[in-house]
DNA sequence: CACCTCCTGGCAATCGGTTGCCACAACTCT
DNA sequence: AGAGTTGTGGCAACCGATTGCCAGGAGGTG
């Protein structure tokens, strides 16, 4: 009987129909954007049918004719690794607030399969792109800027190409590490990270080496150790080498806390208790630490904020997120601060000459 | 000059010109399921075509008409659980071969969030979901089960509806674990776990105590105590209550890893140090914990495995994917082997009438 | 040789909103 | 009162692929 079966959810012809207006009045009444455009009447006839109808336009619909998915793709090397979900919570959060949801790829550092995976975002025609994936090397940020769509960095450095960006303050984190580990009398200090080819290590190895000058530290004294990856067991390997060849190592910087975790069991297998024989610092503060033994000291990022700032700072660029358009931050590159969590990984130093692993009793 | 500009991608309009054909035959001429409908050169020039073009279809245009998304809806509680991300790794890798992806909905345990995103994915189409989420009095399930499109269950009971479920043999984990303690002397046993609303938290509880008669325990001695999440803090306070009012426990059964390491902060507060003075066991073998210190004893769920098999069915009940149709597989809950690891915090009961604490000297 | 069937591919409607353009009405101004 | 301006809403094309229906040709059969 009827033309349209009225079957599934309402359209926005059920709407309009119900409202006694065009389609096409109808959806300029549902536009915010159109404020003004539709007669104040109208509209709210409009909008209360929609209301009664419980209509919700189709996102799909949109997309094809509207050219704007309201999705944004997020690429993310591994979301196993713990420091990540807090910051994908940080994205997602900022996108609901515009209406917009994220799209995750999980690269699993795979260039083959972060290929497939960026590939299927771009088909799903995402409005922009967030990017999580540290290698600088990789073909994907090309990939991305190709198209027109806005692309954001996040806890990397750009390569080439001058991206917007929020990271941490890597600088100021790594000093403050060092700083600390100086303070309590260490001297002999190294800094285990991963692969150069990662920005995150780069930085971060810099960092550490001109903390010689401004530290009063002995530049030959500070040691970087690069491995395969920034996973806990290439920094159980890559610690316990630097324990034979290097004894009088008293505090090691990992690359991040899962090399930390790593660099926990050589610690325990080489005989270098720690904090007692062997202070270890992390980085990032990832989920969990506290409740390690011992609770990790570790550089905090503030991974949720973050994601957040990620996901508002593509918003501002897309235009017309709810927020302030008017901050006019002309600024590309968002540091946030970094802090340093001391909890129980570290301790003063043993005093030199001392063998290794003595307990230090008697307080 | 052209009426369309050639601007972007090609379409299938793009195709079908080049390819001398009309859109619609070229449309038949890529469909695998069409097989036949079009004679072989002409699919060939088609495809050739396609190639030469680089074309790749649009999604959201396809959805749109076929009304199918190649998206499949996961909902999952908190991805900041390093339980869920090879869970999700493997519905991912599964969908990936069958050219679907996974839009992951983050709940965070919160129901407002859970109601939000979940209609978000409704409003996106998908094609069928994959539900993680534990709660058992949540409105999620209804809500999604209403509509047409399958709802696999994974690693949770069904409520009322009889749903299509993966899990892991949660009853011969529970045992294993049990059973191990008690080989190493244990008799005075606790099972420290989350509110029984969840589904796994019932499972597990149940079969905790129906050791008792299986394993010739004093079912006395097999204590459940339920805790308001399941959270290394909420862990912490637990087990601290149970060490200061039940001093005989000599073994805990943590409701799952997370609670285990609230078990070790407790353990170490209480003076007594796991696994001398007390055995730990944890449930999940989630990520990184073989490097906790002790490293945990723990019960295995085929964490990845789980994931992908819950997508390959889901996939199958969507009718085509590339897997044998003609397995056959009637039976709706598919539970995958658990197995127990045993590693460093489990040790033998200390003698009955010895101090807690004291160390077995002498083997 | 006429008729029937099967195979192949074209045509056009359709999915559900969005938006450029236009028509009509009301109002203002001279 | 007539002309110009502004405001409001209708019309229809459009985004890009899919698919039901149909026509035309080839091949087989009585």
């Amino acid at each position: 009987m009827a033309a349209r079966p009225t079957t599934g959810r309402p359209t926005i012809r059920d709407v309009a129909e119900l409202a006694g207006v065009h389609p096409g009045t109808a959806s300029r009444a549902l536009d915010p954007r159109r404020e003004g455009r539709i007669s104040a009447p109208t509209a709210e006839r409009v909008r209360s049918a929609a209301r009664s109808l419980g209509y919700v336009p189709d996102p799909i619909a949109r997309t094809l004719r509207a050219r704007r998915s309201a999705v944004i793709g997020v690429v993310v090397p591994d979301l196993a690794n713990p420091v990540f979900p807090p910051i994908v919570s940080g994205i997602e959060d900022a996108l609901a607030e515009a209406g917009y949801v994220a799209l995750v790829a999980n690269t699993g550092n795979d260039p083959g399969r972060e290929r497939d995976r960026v590939a299927a975002l771009q088909a799903r025609r995402c409005d922009g792109y967030i990017v999580a994936s540290a290698t600088l090397d990789g073909t994907t940020i090309p990939r991305l800027t190709s198209a027109a769509d806005p692309v954001i960095l996040v806890n990397r450095e750009t390569g080439d190409l001058d991206l917007p960006a929020v990271g941490s303050d890597d600088r100021a984190g790594v000093r403050a590490a060092v700083a600390h580990l100086a303070g309590l009398g260490h001297r002999v200090i190294a800094h285990l990270t991963g692969p150069p080819n990662l920005s995150v290590v780069q930085t971060r190895a810099e960092a550490f080496r001109s903390c010689a000058g401004q530290l009063g530290l002995d530049r030959d004294q500070l040691i970087v150790r690069h491995g395969p990856a920034l996973t806990a067991p290439d920094a159980k390997d890559a610690a316990l080498d630097l324990l034979t060849q290097v004894p009088a190592v008293t505090a090691i910087l990992a690359g991040n806390d899962l090399m930390a975790l790593g660099c926990y069991a050589a610690a325990q297998q080489a005989g270098r208790p720690c904090p007692a024989s062997l202070s270890i610092v992390g980085y990032n503060d990832m989920p969990f630490v506290e409740w390690w033994r011992p609770a990790l000291t570790t550089v905090r990022i503030p991974q949720y904020d973050i994601g957040y700032e990620a996901a508002r700072l593509l918003l501002e660029r897309l235009g017309g997120g709810p927020g302030s358009p008017d901050t006019g931050r002309p600024a590309k590159h968002v540091l946030m601060p970094t802090s340093l969590i001391i909890r129980s990984s570290t301790a003063a130093a043993a005093e030199p000459g001392r063998p290794p692993g003595a307990s230090v009793s008697g307080g």
